[in-house]
DNA sequence: CACACGTGGGC
DNA sequence: TGCCCAAGTGT
């Protein structure tokens, strides 16, 4: 059983919740979107479902203000899905930039042209379709179908698990890992209409990028707190297993980081030895940049040469 | 399912 | 100063 089926107290639930679970978190939400969204690009109607989809690889594990200034070069550069698709792999990782996580350059290249090439040109709007595409997964699908085509899907983000935990279930952080629980209740909070979900899908995503951030959370602006199931119970602290933290420092994530660096500033082939400057270790150093090649990142020349994919 | 995968800003 | 976090995906 859900939360949502837990039986409620006699005559206390709305009567439109039965048939709308959750109705009442919807119009607080919705309306609080309509006056506090962002204007960000990818929202205006003319960003089109392309520019919905190069938002959506650019956010994966991106903060907003530094994904902005690149997704205006990418889309000036690359207004429809062929024109990114007819370019060699290795300029869309030097446009890329410092955005990190270079491997969503490769994939978003490897779904413009897998999108010229069985969808005519266009975005597929068919969740299935959209799922088949490099670098898309079960959140990108979702969102790309809701937000550029309006149609009804749990897009279910870190934001909109963070914020379900909190108001619905009543703790501070949502699983590790996405449960299926979360997704039975992401499906279960919907609304029925299709417009109104799409809506609802933006807004408490914004809700949790905004106001029920992960730390330093401002109750006080947010239009559900009166409903907030962990608000409700004073807030108590996350308890479970400890959220496993990122490491970095040494790893062969940083080698490799600064390997690709050399090679995106370059315009020619880079010599090896250029590259053996940025980490002293070889043997890392060496896994590190076969990394590279394996992922086809970077492209080995005859002649110990490398530089970033032209095919 | 746990882990690899970049980068930079906030506290 | 580090640790935590940011619109996930693929293996």
């Amino acid at each position: 059983m859900t939360a949502l089926t837990k039986p409620q107290p006699d005559g206390a639930a709305d009567p439109s919740s039965e048939h709308a679970p959750g109705a009442s978190l919807h119009s607080p939400v919705i309306d609080w979107f309509d006056e506090h969204a962002r204007d960000l690009p990818w929202r205006r109607p003319e960003a089109g479902a392309w520019g919905v989809m190069v938002s959506e690889f650019m956010l994966q594990q991106t903060p907003v203000n530094r994904v902005l200034p690149v997704y205006e070069q990418w889309l000036a550069r690359w207004p429809r899905p062929a024109d990114l698709a007819a370019e060699a792999p290795g300029e869309a990782v030097r446009a890329w930039g410092r955005l990190g996580y270079p491997r969503r350059a490769l994939r978003l290249h490897g779904a413009a042209a897998a999108i010229t090439e069985r969808h005519g040109g266009d975005v597929p709007a068919d969740h299935a379709q959209l799922l088949a595409l490099p670098g898309i997964g079960e959140y990108t699908a979702a969102a790309v179908a809701s937000f550029a085509y309006g149609q009804r899907h749990a897009v279910l983000d870190t934001n909109v698990r963070r914020v379900f935990a909190r108001a619905v279930t009543g703790v501070q952080y949502p699983p590790n890992a996405t449960t299926a629980a979360e997704r039975r209740l992401a499906r279960a909070l919907l609304p029925e209409d299709e417009r109104t979900a799409a809506r609802w899908a933006a807004a408490s995503m914004e809700l949790g990028a905004l106001v029920c951030t992960a730390k330093n959370e401002s109750c006080h602006r947010c239009p559900i707190a009166s409903q907030c199931a962990w608000r409700l119970a004073d807030k108590p602290a996350h308890d479970g297993p400890p959220r496993r933290g990122q490491t970095y420092a040494g790893t062969d994530r940083q080698v490799r980081g600064r390997l690709l660096a050399v090679l995106r500033e370059a315009h020619s082939p880079v010599p090896q030895a250029a590259l053996d400057r940025v980490w002293q270790e070889p043997v890392q150093r060496a896994r590190a940049l076969d990394g590279l090649v394996a992922d086809g990142l970077v492209e080995p020349l005859p002649g110990g040469l490398y530089r970033l994919p032209m095919t």
